[in-house]
RNA sequence: GCCCACAUAGCUCAGUCGGUAGAGCACUUCCUUGGUAAGGAAGAGGUAAUCGGUUCGAUUCCGAUUGUGGGCUCCA
């Protein structure tokens, strides 16, 4: 040993480890700690992560790591996909394998592709579990070993495997593949993998699903079992508990429980019906939206469903968008569209006067209902449709206000989506594509301004490099709802190619003309998906200001009927939506009605309340507030349902 | 759109190995007026998603269509 040669590993705290060199990572998480040794299932090699078997020849950064961190649960996942698929092999040998990575989509942990003619049944799911966990009880070694590419070929050719030699085929004839193999079963991989399989701590197989082949419906349809692991059974208990939660608060099971909207089959897929209660919500939704406009300078627009076909090519939509429009339809010989987008119009608009560098900035703004046609398959609730409202706005600037209203609509969205209880945003910057329009020093500027005013804001944010539209750089941001998914909502994009192709200009102060910076924005993203993860991350209890109806009058008996009527008639007269529920049912039992409908309050009234002038309100939480007057309830009550204060709003 | 699955009363579901269907809740009427999460009785309600086929006979088997769910792809 004190002949090798010393190497200095750094470990993630700054210390250096001296090691022999060609250590093993399993030797040097020893080395650290036997506790570490004992929990470590790979380790990350100068940002590498690698087998604990791996040797280390030179200095080098390294950690070891562990179930708890999000690359160790990777690990743990993709070798339980390789489990997964030696076990689809033993029982079904004429399955093909393909590839089986580890995801993370919030719901699966990892999944294997497989060619199987008959597809799998929640029987196979069920073998296949049983198989898997006595592969994992015999704790079989992962195995790692190199070969040259034509080796690789030789051996899948031999076991028919003819998707993994589709794979290699991309890989230069020469170059060095490696293997994974525990017991019999061989796979394609880069790794790593767990030292054995034993080392799953915790596993479940969620799903059958049909998969194309590279993603690509051209290609073969495979069968696809998805599955999760975790580090523990306790994580995996949770994670299904969170699950189950998820199924409780589907917006489409809360849209039918609550009554607030649905879907028929009479009218189509992806038409949504709006109900009173839903609608009553949506309503205060855009009406808060719209004070929320006002207070951030934009106008109000109104604009048409459709619009002639010319108007579409020359937007461009009918060489881009396509295939996302519905066909025309002829009216007096010309060829109409349905709406996919809202642009055009407000830049018709815009054109309608000579516009003045002293007029800028011009915010139009429009809860615009487009029509998108989407494949049948893709239709989901409210989350995605076929008709839809836009909270949509266009603003067009010159090019030193283009930071200062970028900074605007940042401020704009957050307030705007804080008011509806969203505090925890991911937020990221999309650049230029291979593919766009414009000039690249305009690229170059939009970028930079969306950057800045981002910075200035003293927002963290993520760059999508080259993710960017072909017209232009975008900021996308996501919404953390109460179940910590993430949801995109708001998105601003510049574009370059509009106001090129509608010739949109004003005139500057040297009396030319100048094309503006036009910017799209929506802040909600859709009415309807916004509705929907609003449902959902308040498991159907709006906050007070959006409860469609905010207090139901409960009286006891018959006898104060007519007391009931006066207090319904009080809290509406304080602009409070109340109902009366007098019902021959007993209080109980009308109590049970308005839990479940989620009422936040109700207000109980029997002879006491007749007596002494007042109600005695009951919270939705089920909270006895006891006896108040009425003065003193409606005051309570107005304040709990108070709309959200307006914005401060700030000239940057 | 593609793969797989599903479609029975307003809702949630049961049942029918091919012989035209049932429960609970909701609804209507009546009784009951009860102080903080389900009082009682009676009644009404179904062209079994739609359209074809096989069969003496189809809700049940087969096909198509529409819709829904889980995915793929795409996206607000």
């Amino acid at each position: 040993m004190a002949a090798d040669p010393a190497i200095t590993l750094r470990l993630p705290d700054g210390k250096p480890l001296p090691m022999p060199k060609g250590s093993t990572l399993l030797e040097v998480a020893k080395a650290i700690g036997a506790r570490l040794a004992k929990d470590a299932i790979a380790a990350k090699l100068d940002g590498r992560i690698v087998d604990l078997s791996e040797r280390v020849q030179s200095d080098a950064q390294v950690a070891i790591l562990t179930p708890q961190s999000p690359e160790g649960l990777a690990v743990i996942r993709h070798s339980a996909a390789h489990v997964m698929a030696s076990a689809v092999k033993q029982l079904f040998p004429g399955a093909l394998v393909t590839i089986g990575p580890a995801v993370d989509d919030g719901v699966n942990g990892f999944y294997y592709d497989f060619d199987f003619d008959r597809g799998f049944t929640e029987e196979d799911v069920a073998k296949i579990t049983a198989r898997m966990e006595e592969i994992i009880r015999q704790d079989v070694p992962f195995a790692r070993s190199e070969v040259s590419r034509d080796e690789a070929q030789a051996r899948f050719a031999a076991q028919g495997e003819s998707y993994k030699l589709e794979l290699l085929e991309a890989i230069p004839a020469g170059e060095q593949v490696s293997l994974y193999q525990h017991g019999e079963f061989v796979d394609l991989c880069r790794g790593p993998h767990l030292p054995s399989t034993g080392r799953i701590p915790a596993f479940k197989l969620m799903s059958v699903a049909g998969a194309y082949w590279r993603g690509d419906s051209k290609r073969k349809m495979l069968a696809r079992i998805y599955g999760n692991a975790f580090a523990s059974k306790k994580d995996l208990e949770a994670h299904l508990s969170l699950l189950e939660e998820a199924r409780r608060r589907d917006h489409r099971l809360l849209g039918k429980q609550l009554d607030l909207f649905s879907f028929s089959p009479s009218v189509g897929g992806g038409l949504v019906l709006w109900h009173p209660k839903g609608a009553q919500v949506r309503y205060l939704i855009e009406d808060f939206w719209r004070q929320t406009h006002f207070d951030y300078g934009y106008e109000l627009v109104n604009t048409p469903h459709i619009g002639r076909a010319e108007l579409w090519q020359t937007s461009g939509h009918l060489g881009f968008y396509k295939d996302n429009m519905y066909a025309p339809m002829e009216i007096e010989g010309n060829p109409f569209y349905l709406k996919p987008m809202n642009c055009p119009f407000h830049i018709e608009i815009y054109k309608s006067a000579l516009r003045s560098y002293r007029d800028m900035p011009i915010r139009f703004a429009e809860l615009g209902t487009v029509y998108r046609y989407e494949a049948s398959g893709v239709l989901h609730g409210l989350m995605r449709v076929r008709g839809f409202t836009q909270d949509d706005a266009h603003i067009f600037c010159r090019p030193d206000q283009l930071d200062r209203e970028i900074r605007r609509c940042l401020q704009h969205t957050f307030f705007l989506l804080r008011a509806f209880g969203f505090d925890k945003f991911d937020i990221y910057l999309s650049t230029r594509p291979e593919k766009f329009v414009g000039e690249p020093a305009d690229w170059e500027r939009a970028q930079e301004a969306l950057r800045s005013a981002m910075q200035a804001e003293g927002l963290e944010f993520k760059i999508d490099p080259g993710e960017g539209v072909f017209y232009g750089p975008k900021i996308d941001i996501k919404i953390h709802d109460s179940l910590g998914r993430s949801w995109q909502c708001t998105t601003v994009q510049v574009d370059f190619n509009l106001p090129r192709r509608f010739e949109v200009e004003y005139v500057d102060q040297n009396n030319t003309r100048v094309q503006p910076f036009m910017v799209h924005r929506a802040l909600l993203g859709s009415i309807e998906r916004f509705f929907g993860v609003l449902l959902e991350h308040h498991a159907g209890r709006f906050p007070a200001w959006l409860a469609p109806v905010q207090a139901v009058v409960l009286p006891v008996t018959r006898d104060q009927q007519a007391y009931a009527q006066k207090v319904q008639a009080a809290f509406r007269a304080a602009g409070l939506r109340v109902q009366l529920d007098d019902r021959s049912e007993k209080l109980g039992f009308r109590i049970r009605e308005a839990q479940l409908a989620k009422v936040p309050f109700m207000l109980v009234v029997g002879q006491r309340e007749v007596e002494q002038g007042g109600v005695s309100p009951r919270a939705g939480g089920g909270e006895d507030l006891g006896f108040m007057s009425l003065d003193e309830a409606i005051g309570r009550l107005s304040r709990e349902a108070a709309r959200p204060a307006r914005p401060v709003v700030e000239e940057v």
